[in-house]
DNA sequence: AGCTTAATATCGGGG
DNA sequence: CCCCGATGTTAAGCT
């Protein structure tokens, strides 16, 4: 394999050749991957240990540091973005990662299974459909999605208790606050939007209308957004 | 190397052979990592696509597929535990990586790099300290840490307007609503104690206080809980 | 720098 | 199964 492919791999290397190799590839940048048998200690926001397991280590550019187990989608213990990166040999001969910041992440490897650097170019972005930022803009495209004569609506609009998602005027002109939510509606959304409400009727002594949107709402949530007079929109994130 | 070793690894496998190790692999419950080039496409929840670069997909035993980048904490799309995993080869020969459950994640890999095998055994625990539990834990053993005179508590105790993380009495005999935080205090944590005061004051019409526990505060944060007539008791997650 | 809110949030516990 | 709340939440946008 040529000395400067995208990957290079090293099978159970010794501990100072790992070191070594990872030094270098985080001083050029590389992603690099670690399979090895370690234990984690973590000191920042929180403390934590782990003793050892087998797990995959990896190391990103921006100073990231990640150790997976084999299970779920969170890391066992990380290093966020923004640490330096180190690697180095303790007196028991073992390859340390250690990443440091604010907080401090110690990975401590008694056996390295393999080390894979991968000088990485990815300069495609993400394009992501259904987020709640989407709802906004299909409800101020078109309001009737909310209800009939629904109308003058303004975005985010700013009020001293709070930022509403979408305010705006029903066809009798009376001011309806819309919240929107990309998940199924639950008690807390229809608290923040009740307590909206009372704010509102508080402070300008006038009466508002709110409604909800969200994809669905269970038969509970339904009682009590009718217990508080609240209005229901069912709107699907992906539907468009 | 040995066929039973912990870990094996191919570099710049065909398509063909790529799948098949992953298909075995994925049934023999091993954690598989693969660099490759590839886009990816997410249809669930929300929908994403992102296109061809160079990323890390880890196949974990327990279904969860990953696609990392080269920045940050998050994966750029991932498929959630459970989920079925398949490996295929699509019309134009390439790897395709599926993951399916209530949601669907193909990666496309246009050009594999390596594939990792890893037949790892993790029997440890994370240990953590300085969680919001062990904040509770601390206060329920020692009452003083709130306030001199602090006594009879219940934890987590149920009201109909929510569950309150601490109750008790202070030294006059007067309720008292304890609200922790392991974060630095904000305003939804003060208007969470407000509300809870104000719905059991409704409900039993009994005076009651309401102090919030956190590592620190604003003085911002302290006017408003000045102006609500709450307390605050600073403590660190960490000290004990 | 601090605050607010969204996220394919994830994850664990209780009813 | 749904609901609720904590998380070392992370991340993005705005003041």
């Amino acid at each position: 394999m040529s000395v400067d492919a995208k990957v290079s791999t090293v099978e159970s290397p010794e501990s100072i050749v790992a070191a070594n190799k990872i030094i270098n590839a985080v001083s050029r940048g590389d992603i690099i991957t670690i399979h090895a048998s370690c234990s984690v200690l973590y000191e920042g926001r929180a403390e934590s240990t782990i003793a050892e397991g087998d797990r995959v280590v990896m190391i990103k550019p921006d100073g990231t540091v990640l150790v997976h187990g084999d299970e779920g989608y969170q890391p066992i213990n990380w290093q966020a973005s923004g640490s330096d990166v180190k690697a180095e040999i303790d007196g028991d001969g073992n390859l340390l990662i250690i990443g440091v910041d604010s907080e401090y992440l110690e990975v401590n490897c008694y056996a390295v299974y393999t080390v894979t650097l991968f000088d990485n170019t990815d300069k495609a972005e993400l394009h992501v459909r259904g987020t709640e930022a989407e709802m906004h803009e299909r409800i101020l495209d078109d309001p009737q999605l909310v209800e009939s004569g629904f109308h003058d609506l303004e975005h985010e609009k700013k009020f001293p208790f709070g930022r509403v998602d979408v305010f705006g005027y029903d066809s009798d002109g009376v001011p309806v606050i819309v919240e929107v939510k990309r998940r199924s509606a639950n008690r807390d959304h229809v608290h923040q939007l009740y307590t909206y409400l009372k704010e509102y009727k508080e402070r300008y002594s006038e009466d508002v209308r709110g409604v909800l949107v969200a994809p669905d709402c269970t038969d509970f949530i339904a009682e009590v957004l009718n217990a508080y007079d609240l209005g229901f929109v069912p709107l699907d994130p992906l539907d468009s």
